[in-house]
RNA sequence: GGGAUCUUAGCUCAGCUGGGAGAGCAUCUGCCUUACAAGCAGAGGGUCAUAGGUUCGAGCCCUAUAGGUCCCACCA
């Protein structure tokens, strides 16, 4: 009888069945209605070259979560997903893939190797979201996005105008990123610093002398890291204060090799505590150095070729690579007699992110934003807490970077992104930025343009997503309607590359944030605590753990035990123990299905997948179908239980308290339904009363849904095969009411008498685990209290000894009379039990127990006195608190009393 | 150099605004009790890194120390 269910919970096409469903059923799509509060989430969209890995699995459970929680709640819940056309990574790979066909990027063109990353953009932009539909993901995706999509592509062009027009875009020479592999200019978050073993090389410098010799006495001693860079020099710098070197300061020396004369200055960017006290400036491939020679007028020469080969300035080492040079050089300063010595260094070198290439600062035209005016309303945004971040000490990293800003150099000399606005006139050279190729030069009138080669920083478009996939620049009714989106989740890893770049965009070109909270969250990590990578080769991928464990478990285990912002470590074991949990809650709802009778509303056989047409609007029946039978006190308990739970989860989850949340659902449906209010109720069910029989299975059904629905944000498919079997309907869980709390299921004596009989059936199983009492042997138990509230509440719970405490009958009364001696005793509040076993008990044992725990009490109420009679306790503390101790004081001083009161029998 | 963060049971981690130390896994002891052995019932195990301080009261707040992790800057 009932209905079918497997013996173990197997996720294997129960995900993929459901997933369809929802998707036929439109659940995920959001529509304007202004009847209703919107709920948004932008997804941070994923890159188009890469596969799902544990942070995306992580952020994207985050993101559904809370999505699927407030859409029940009765939000209008809409999560925009979409992609990012990821210019260096994306140009990166294919220009591998060509490289396999012995193609290269300049072979193709410009217009041929675009076609092949739009070939390569439709192969494989759709894997990572049909992979995110694996996890479960309630994207609405009938709104997805691309980056590099008319719309977007319209917002970036609208952008780049707006801010050339204000002035906050502009081109300019400066030092910048070179990353001679890639061929192009990167920002300054690109730039990785990575500790490397190298060489300090002590050189010197001739001066020349007042007759304009050189000196073959007098040298200027330094260090340097980059020897070749000397190609370059244009000054030798020193510090005003440093006495070693003030008469020197102003003379020439001789550049050697090159034979230039450069000048002696002084600056106080020398430390004069390092090294000699002399740096050598070479301000074209050299930041600080850059900023010295703006100071002090210093010829600029640039000394690289792109790919890192010495250029025709380098003279004699024209053409040979960066290192090459490095070691003629340093051969030849030896020969000259210029070289002091060599020492082992060990230094930070900057590198490219992406391709881990030394990066070599050079200067060129590139376009830059000015950043310290847009970035003050989005300081003031966090700081006036218009924008939270959770946890709250990411303002601090936040505020570092603010505090810190540079300006950010856009363009990037690659061809995968959004081409740059701006057209040369072919004649006069004239800079005109717009949305389309100008017609004529404003300046000389002439008719031919050539488009600025470079293209834009992925993240300039990205900075834009919380807008631009709304609508804008249109001004459409999504975007009035959704935009400030809710919350944004995300890892603390990108928080400067894009977070703070959509804060200021928002503010910029909305006049609004775009988001009122940032919920982050860390790194998943491998077992050991490594960072999961492809060249460790310790990533893990969650389809296979989709796979074997089910995308429940998988979420599940992500997000239990982990508060926001911090790292975690993933191994399987977690997993199972969160696919164990899954299996716990399908057998309880396959249990009480199998107790339910054919007909009481609930009739069906229980498939939903063949069953597809059932009437599409309406709300589900929202857990409680009958109404409420006359309950017994268990049942009032566990619903009591619920509805404290009910307020608990919905409290964490508003205040971004995911995990916490969770543990508490999952010790709900564990221990107390399960392990307690079944064990509580089979009686009940086995036997034929109709009435008392009904509640039970009522408060089952009713408390489970609540259950489900609570826990459906972080196992969407397993609550939802269980919700709808369960009531034999399709009407999915998903767009269920979320429980709220409810007066009527609050029962707070009942709550009380049912913690009493289970702190006495612990107490008994205790007793006979101590004294090895076999599991089949059954005793006699006698209640023994004064207490009238208690001795009610046993009598109504007299059944449940049998059942959960091996009681053969149970005996209430007010005295001990009758109770043989050598009975073994369980003191709990106002209530002492008795249970005589047939053979005899050792009695030395039985007073050492009672002995043990009149020592624990003795502790217990030497704390509680303490609180109580200290002044300055019962003058300061909460009344509550002393109520809560006065309360506890009563209770230990009874348990003792009845203690010493058994003692007292058997001595 | 600047900053953040962590140090809690054998392991991995929770512990929200200060009010009697928790979970999962592991270990030990019993149980195939008709939902579940991916289970049930019990048990052991922590001077919450160290030293001070504030407080009636500190795992939680403050200071210092030790060790770990991360971010930023980049001293040539």
């Amino acid at each position: 009888m009932g209905r079918e269910l497997a013996k173990t919970y197997d996720p294997k096409g129960i995900e993929d069945r459901i997933y369809q469903k929802w998707l036929d059923k439109k659940y995920f799509h959001a529509k304007v209605d202004h009847s209703k509060t919107p709920f948004t989430i932008v997804i941070p969209p994923p890159n188009i070259t890469g596969q799902l890995h544990m942070g995306h699995a992580l952020d994207n459970t985050m993101q559904d979560i809370l999505i699927r929680f407030k859409r029940m709640q009765g939000y209008n819940a809409l999560w925009q997903p979409g992609t990012d056309h990821a210019s260096i990574a994306t140009e990166v790979k294919i220009i591998e893939k060509l490289k396999e066909e012995g193609v290269s990027k300049e072979d193709l063109g410009r217009e041929g190797f675009l076609e092949r990353a739009w070939d390569w953009k439709k192969e494989y932009g759709g894997r990572i979201i049909s992979q995110l539909k694996k996890m479960g993901s309630s994207c609405d995706w009938d709104r997805e996005r691309f980056t590099m999509d008319e719309g977007c592509n319209k917002a970036v062009t609208e952008v780049f105008c707006r801010m050339h027009e204000k002035g906050w875009i502009y081109k300019g020479s400066r030092i910048i990123n070179w990353c001679p592999v890639c061929n192009t200019s990167i920002s300054d978050a690109e730039v990785e610093y990575t500790e490397q073993a190298g060489h300090f090389w002590h050189i010197k410098y001739p001066v020349i002398e007042e007759d304009g010799s050189v000196s073959t006495t007098r040298f200027v001693e330094f260090a340097t890291t980059r020897p070749e860079t000397m190609l370059g020099d244009t000054a030798v710098a020193v510090n005003p204060e440093d006495d070693r070197y003030k008469d020197i300061i102003g003379k020439k020396l001789m550049l050697p090799i090159i034979n230039r004369e450069i000048p002696v200055v002084a600056d106080s960017y020398v430390d004069m505590e390092f090294g000699t006290g002399v740096v050598k400036i070479t301000p074209a491939h050299d930041p600080n150095d850059f900023e010295v020679g703006k100071r002090h007028n210093l010829p600029e020469i640039n000394i690289l070729n792109d790919d890192a080969t010495i250029n025709e300035m380098g003279g004699k080492f024209c053409g040979m690579d960066r290192y090459a040079a490095r070691e003629a050089i340093v051969k030849e300063l030896d020969e000259m007699g210029l070289l002091v010595k060599i020492e082992d260094y060990s230094h930070n070198v900057g590198t490219h992110d992406r391709c881990k290439t030394t990066i070599e600062p050079m200067i060129k035209q590139q376009w830059f934003v000015k950043m310290d005016e847009l970035i003050k309303p989005a300081v003031e945004a966090v700081k006036n807490g218009d924008i939270q971040l959770i946890p709250k000490r990411m303002e601090k990293t936040y505020f570092n970077w603010t505090d810190n800003i540079r300006d950010w150099c856009i363009s990037r000399q690659l061809w995968w992104g959004h081409r740059i606005p701006a057209y040369y006139c072919d004649k006069c050279g004239e800079i005109v930025v717009a949305g389309k190729m100008p017609e004529r030069c404003p300046k000389c009138g002439h008719e031919h343009f050539t488009q600025d080669p470079d293209t834009l920083d992925t993240w300039f478009s990205s900075a834009l997503w919380p807008f631009s996939t709304l609508g804008w620049p249109e001004q459409t009714e999504d975007l009035k309607y959704f935009y400030p989106t809710d919350v944004l989740v995300t890892g603390y890893d990108i928080i400067f590359f894009w977070v703070i770049r959509m804060i200021f965009s928002g503010f910029e070109h909305m006049g609004e944030k775009p988001f009122k909270t940032v919920l982050f969250h860390g790194l998943v990590r491998d077992a050991q605590g490594r960072k999961m990578s492809k060249s460790l080769g310790n990533g893990i991928d969650p389809l296979e753990i989709i796979d074997k464990y089910g995308a429940d478990a998988l979420r599940l285990t992500l997000i239990t035990g982990n508060a926001p912002g911090n790292d975690m470590r993933f191994y399987y074991e977690r997993v199972e123990a969160s696919r164990n949990f899954a299996n716990k809650i399908w057998n309880a709802s396959r249990f009480i299905m199998m107790n339910m009778p054919e007909d009481g509303g609930a009739s069906g056989n229980g498939s939903t997948s063949e069953n597809g047409s059932m009437p599409e609007s309406g709300r589900p029946q929202n857990g409680a179908v009958e109404k409420m039978p006359r309950l017994e006190p268990v049942d009032k308990w566990i619903l009591s239980k619920l509805n404290t739970l009910t307020q608990e989860v919905t409290s964490n989850m508003e205040s971004f308290e995911l995990g916490i949340a969770v543990q508490k659902v999952y010790d709900f449906i564990w221990d107390e339904f399960c392990d307690w209010y079944i064990e509580m109720v089979k009686s009940r069910l086995y036997g034929s009363e109709g009435q008392t029989k009904a509640a039970a299975l009522w408060t089952l059904k009713t408390v489970l849904i609540n259950a489900l629905k609570l826990l459906h944000p972080y196992m969407p498919f397993i609550t939802e095969e269980i919700f709808c079997t369960l009531q034999s309907q399709e009407e999915s869980i998903m767009v269920s009411d979320w429980p709220v709390y409810k007066e009527e299921w609050h029962f707070e004596k009942e709550e009380k008498d049912i913690e009493l009989i289970k702190e006495a059936v612990r107490g008994i199983r205790n007793v006979r685990t101590e004294m090895n009492v076999a599991p089949g042997k059954k005793a006699h138990v006698f209640v023994v209290s004064e207490n009238e509230d208690a001795l009610n509440a046993f009598s109504e719970g007299k059944l449940f000894f049998a059942a959960l405490a091996s009681a053969s009958e149970v005996t209430i009364q007010r005295n001990k009379e009758g109770i043989a001696q050598d009975a073994v005793s369980v003191v709990i509040a106002g209530v002492t039990l008795y249970i005589p076993f047939a053979e005899l008990v050792d009695l030395k044992q039985e007073l050492e127990r009672l002995q043990k725990e009149e020592k624990r009490l003795t502790g217990e109420l030497a704390r509680v006195n303490g609180m109580l009679n200290n002044e300055k306790f019962m003058s300061k503390a909460p009344e509550a608190k002393i109520a809560e101790e006065r309360a506890k004081l009563e209770k230990y001083t009874q348990m003792m009393e009845q203690v010493k009161e058994r003692i007292a029998q058997l001595g």
